[in-house]
DNA sequence: ATAATGTATTAAGAGTACTAATACGCTTTA
DNA sequence: TAAAGCGTATTAGTACTCTTAATACATTAT
């Protein structure tokens, strides 16, 4: 377990926002279990070479989303996954975001078959990896 | 031919992205057709309240990403889609953003094939306007 | 106790978003 | 040709966000 964190600094895309999209979709894949601790935020701030304040955000969101739960003194965990309830709010977001993308889509030329396959195909991808993972649990703890 | 664009000042959306969104997704819905003319800068922005300079910016994106044309003196019109080419980093960008969105909706707990079907639905609502545009089209042409 | 971890506060610099005021150049139309 | 309409460009200022920085504190693990 080493650091699958990658930033960069030129990115127009703020550094604790990289952060947050790269643990989210890690957890999402699988690749982080329910949980497991992850880096403490002075360690992933000097291995980054970015301020601690900077993860601490970053770790404040991914908290105020659900997904891990900060516990002062031990660190920080992944929750599990059973416990996220759907939220009609989120939905609504999710699904503005969805139009955002297809309109996008459609406007660069692309055609709506193969849009909605384009997206099919990075569903898919998140899956396998998840249930690759979960394989490999399963033979791990046998 | 009045006015479709409707901005919020308490979002956390800026203004100027508020009328790309609205215009971008009416050009892929075919609410505005190929070759007609937007509202004249400083009319939006006076039917709007807001300065004109945040029209031009909006307007500015809009030409940017290859979806209208301006013409001094005269006005601003949405281009024709068949001009529009595909480019591989505009691909690659459009990924990345599906996969933000399927990290968040698994997250939330949405299974894959929801999830992929919901997106399904959003291409199709955005398909079935654009073919009634046609239809509506082709009438008012006979 | 000591080390490790998360929390909180305050301050400052850099960059971005938006508004504002204004002037200029091109095109259409009377 | 002159006026009106339209997009372009520049400059300035305010507000907000991102990030770093420097600390101090509270809780937990060893």
């Amino acid at each position: 377990m080493a650091l699958w964190i990658q930033i960069s600094a030129g990115s127009n895309e703020p550094i604790y926002m990289q952060i947050v999209s790269q643990i989210s979709e890690a957890i999402a894949k699988g690749e982080i279990s329910a949980g497991q601790k992850l880096p403490a935020m002075r360690k992933l701030a000097a291995e980054l070479v970015i301020n601690p304040n900077t993860v601490a955000r970053a770790y404040s969101e991914l908290e105020q989303a659900g997904l891990i739960t900060t516990k002062t003194g031990s660190g920080t965990f992944v929750n599990d996954p059973k416990l996220r309830t759907i939220d009609a709010a989120n939905i609504n977001i999710l699904a503005e975001r969805m139009d955002s993308i297809v309109a996008r889509g459609i406007n660069l030329g692309i055609n709506a078959s193969d849009l909605a396959a384009m997206f099919r195909g990075r569903v898919d991808s998140f899956i396998n990896k998840s249930q690759k993972r979960e394989k490999e649990n399963e033979r791990d703890s046998t």
